[in-house]
DNA sequence: ATCATTAATCGTATATTTGCGATATAAGAT
DNA sequence: ATCTTATATCGCAAATATACGATTAATGAT
């Protein structure tokens, strides 16, 4: 009956668990690595790469600008996407220091 | 037509998408939150603390668990979840050197 | 042996994600 | 002005995720 109750969790847990979605799936991932590789990347190259069609490719695009892992610029028909570096820092130190500082108190494990 | 091509992807791609996945969901980082504090928990005082029916919590517990995320001995009508730091670490490094790696080659940002 | 407690599983409804082809859009080339 | 190229968006189908109540299973208590 009650759907979508994300929102009765924090905030800090909900923007954790939205920068976990946006690498939830395999394409991203590699979506990601291929634009760290290089400064400029025209979503063509993307395309190249990955198997699937480009309209699905330009969606992955989407999810990762939405989830502001990724920003570009439309020029024309010639788009310039590249990891949001800063963004992507502040997830990723909050993740892992959410994880390191609760291993600190644990170290034994109990099961 | 074609669906679910994940497979389509490297196996690192696969696996850190799947570590993703498991955390995508604020219910579960708030299981990892909770099991990280304890060094025994009872299933029990998760669903105390959650806002959702027992057996979604369940449900979610499965999920962490096929990740390799928790790791959980059944006895009787008494669980025992804990969080599998190995797995953690291993995946938690893996995230976080892969992004390294790729950002020290690319310091100036392009757009 | 029966009851109470706790957690897993089943069945089901709804929401979201994934994927593609077709179409639209926007700029450069002819 | 028309054609080409590159990318975004739309519309749809299928798969997966989310959530719950009801049921089952398994142990401990009476």
């Amino acid at each position: 009956m009650a759907f979508h109750k994300k929102e009765e969790f924090t905030q800090k847990e909900q923007d954790l668990a939205g920068f976990a979605k946006a690498m939830s799936h395999p394409a991203r991932i590699a979506i990601l690595k291929v634009l760290a590789q290089r400064n400029e990347c025209i979503c063509g190259e993307i395309v190249d790469v990955l198997p699937l069609a480009q309209s699905t490719v330009s969606q992955h695009l989407k999810e990762l600008k939405n989830a502001g892992l990724i920003s570009g610029t439309i020029d024309g028909p010639r788009s310039c996407y590249c990891i949001n570096w800063k963004a992507f820092e502040k997830f990723s130190s909050e993740f892992t220091s959410l994880f390191n500082n609760l291993k600190v108190k644990n170290e034994k494990a109990c099961c």
